[in-house]
DNA sequence: TGTACATCAGTGAACGCGCGTTCACTGATGTAC
DNA sequence: TGTACATCAGTGAACGCGCGTTCACTGATGTAC
């Protein structure tokens, strides 16, 4: 089961790993072209298969795109812990390096934030992915006040931050910050908003 | 030049308002099927027109989008300017209720409300009624510190609150808020978040 | 080690569909006389 | 008030296109003997 390139022709009747280089295959398009501009058939030209494999591994369309969406939500997770780590658990620097991680996978892949953020009716697997990332902000300000279970209030204190971080994101990316340089100045307006909004009597 | 409805079949050959009934049917398929979705044709069906007639008043696909959000941008203005309405201006009531009357917006209307807020390359006109409408932001906050013209501080200030109702907008619209009754509680959040977001030290 | 065979991941051609846009046209409207 | 005519907002048929999905098939792989 050799590695090959997701964009290279085919020279074998059997892929290898076509699951895996159709999902690749479909991210880029989802990053290049939004998920509604992707399309089966261009998803097919990168792999270097015929219009009709992808069914031997995705019921249709929208499950290529759901496992899109699975895939990134746990990579977003990995980069909130990757930014987190090195911090005193529970504290505003650890809290704010949570909400840097969000912001900076969303402006890094903003077709797949987009994707995995966006209303899917059904995907129950998607949620729990969501959720589980989510989990991390809420045992980070758990740990904040100190609390031994998540009470109301950290789950509202983890709201205001998520939806703060959501905000600046979706500004980003849709260029409507007036930053000169983004990339530089995100941490400290995540810093400054997280330290406002997370106050006790919440 | 009478009143007609967007959907009765045509029984004229001469509409009378075509253009403004082209733009609500778009605006209709738009909060139906997302900008995406929508298609010249469907807008047709809706009007009760041919499929050519929109090109007499709209360059292409994408002119009849830039109409809707436009629309879309100065109804957002007006919902923001009644919900301040007989508030103290420059206070933290006036400032909240901006920031509830554009969450309010994008609930109500979501799939417009994404479409005027995606990024397009080019509209400059579209660009403009934005600022407009963040204009009311950044004069409320120049009121609420007293400052007699729009200071750093401001700019500042302004594009934390954005963020935040942004966010809330987003996360709305998605369904990602576990509210039971997010038209009771939305108000609230904004309101706790303008309290915390805005302070003179920043 | 060599052979027979079941499995199943791929092929490639075809399907029906709806799309955005163009074209030469038609006919209602409003104005000049 | 009545008529001729220019304007231009509509028609309807057609175009080329790319799409998602299905189908009977082919041929590489791995296993049982």
């Amino acid at each position: 089961m050799s590695t090959r390139e997701t964009s290279r022709p085919r020279e074998q009747y059997h892929h290898g790993d076509l699951r895996t280089a159709l999902v690749a295959a479909t991210r880029q398009l989802v990053e290049e072209k939004g998920q509604d501009g992707f399309s089966v058939s261009d998803a097919c030209r990168l792999a270097g298969v015929s219009t009709a494999a992808p069914y031997r591994h995705f019921s249709d369309r929208n499950a290529m795109l759901e496992a899109v969406a699975l895939d990134a939500m746990a990579e977003m997770a990995d980069q909130m812990d990757a930014d987190m780590a090195g911090h005193e658990p529970g504290s505003p620097d650890a809290i704010a390096a949570l909400g840097t991680g969000y912001v900076r996978f969303a402006t890094a892949n903003p077709g797949t934030f987009r994707l995995a953020f966006a209303a899917h009716d059904d995907s129950e697997k998607l949620e729990e992915a969501g959720h589980r990332c989510y989990g991390r902000v809420l045992d980070q300000i758990r740990m904040h006040f100190g609390d031994s279970e998540i009470t109301d209030r950290v789950r509202h204190q983890a709201f205001l931050l998520w939806t703060f971080v959501h905000g600046l994101s979706f500004l980003s990316i849709d260029g409507k910050t007036d930053f000169a340089n983004m990339q530089d100045q995100m941490p400290q307006v995540v810093r400054t908003a997280t330290e406002r909004l997370l106050v006790k009597g919440g």
